[in-house]
DNA sequence: TATCTGACCATTTTGTTTAAAAGGTCAAAG
DNA sequence: CTTTGACCTTTTAAACAAAATGGTCAGATA
């Protein structure tokens, strides 16, 4: 929206259009989703969005920052009212994948267009890896000095976990021109981050110094 | 090849169509190799290929097989050599790493198809995996059998690690379409497995007996 | 003034057609 | 037993027109 000043109805505007892309978004993915669908969806004129977003991009930066700050606030909340970091790393797992699957059908960014993807998504991706790393380090840390963990490097367990989680979901969806959450795929997945948890948290856990070799 | 009996020099010829395929295969992948151009690198035509081969993808097979069979070979004498469970699965990773690099260049096959590989490759892929499981659970069962590992299930964790190797590289080398071997990246892939390597040969070194929680 | 629209523009995507190149076959020659 | 050139059928690539898309703007609406 270009005017300062605004109407109350204009945020109403704002979420009622936010809500269609959204909506497509997740159907159809970036690409397969035209800004006219979007208008008609809400009996808009197409030039009408232009007056609230400056452009396509606008718009779909808009929504998946929201859900991204709809994930971050649910898994921080989650998060507070727990005590042992084992249980954390657990709950985090188990809510990042729900949020992949409920929400982030924005996936189908990738799908959609075969190679790159755009560099608004990059860069919206990228703050929100580091918000999850940050969220990690500091579950690791707390760990560490309860004594639980023994990890040398936070930032870079924080990172091989985020590395991995997102490569466990590369390798095992292959990687389908429509992401459908088939449930069997889906339990494999669920299962698959079960386990890697289970051995990561091993991993933390191990302390050299109770071995001797 | 399609006669029984083979004139000396039949293996030979089959030896050079099949170098002639490699060295294009691994340069421009699959798709942007003609039968043609194959045949006109060993100054033969290209019917006669049809005489040793029955089709294009009966090339490729027997190009890929063969590698595979190489490293398999060698990475089975190099673990032979070892006897501590935890150094062959670091050796393992590295062989494994080179392999990629190396010879592996059919990668290109996924990058050159955008999507589907082809059914061909995904059959010989998953025999290789299938291989791979089976030594790797092998060297879980020694580590297990001389206490060095505490591994329920080795089954498991041969595929959990097959999945997270084959993710880190989804992961980290943006998928392009072109497979370059970037000195930078491939650091950055090498440093996520040996990380892992270390998590993982820790997550299996942890005895939860040891531990009062 | 704040909100919205239809007509309009430039560019991209999509369809369709056509020519070239691809994989593959075969009778016949060496 | 090998190899070939001519030939076949199917796939891919080029070229071009038609449609659709993102985006703009003067002006209507209220």
């Amino acid at each position: 929206m270009q005017q300062e000043e605004q109407n109350q109805e204009t945020h109403g505007k704002i979420e009622v259009i936010l809500q269609a892309a959204q909506r497509r978004l997740g159907l159809y993915g970036y690409e397969k989703t035209t800004m006219k669908e979007i208008a008609d969806d809400i009996s808009m004129s197409k030039a009408a969005l232009y007056y609230y977003f400056t452009d396509k991009d606008a718009i779909f930066k808009a929504v998946v920052e929201r859900e991204q700050k709809e994930f971050s606030a649910l898994i921080e909340k989650k998060i507070a009212e727990l005590d042992n970091p084992e249980e954390m790393v657990k709950v985090y797992i188990d809510q990042r994948m729900r949020y992949f699957r409920e929400f982030m059908n924005l996936s189908k960014f990738r799908s959609t267009e075969p190679e790159q993807v755009k560099p608004l998504l990059k860069e919206l991706f990228f703050r929100f890896r580091l918000e999850e790393q940050k969220l990690l380090v500091k579950i690791l840390k707390i760990g560490n000095s309860s004594g639980q963990f023994h990890c040398e490097n936070e930032e870079l367990y924080a990172d091989l976990f985020l590395n991995i989680v997102k490569g466990l979901r590369f390798s095992l969806i292959q990687q389908k021109p429509y992401i459908e959450l088939a449930p069997e795929e889906l339990e494999v997945l669920v299962n698959a981050f079960h386990d890697f948890t289970t051995l990561f948290i091993r991993g933390l856990k191990y302390n050299e110094s109770k071995y001797y070799k």
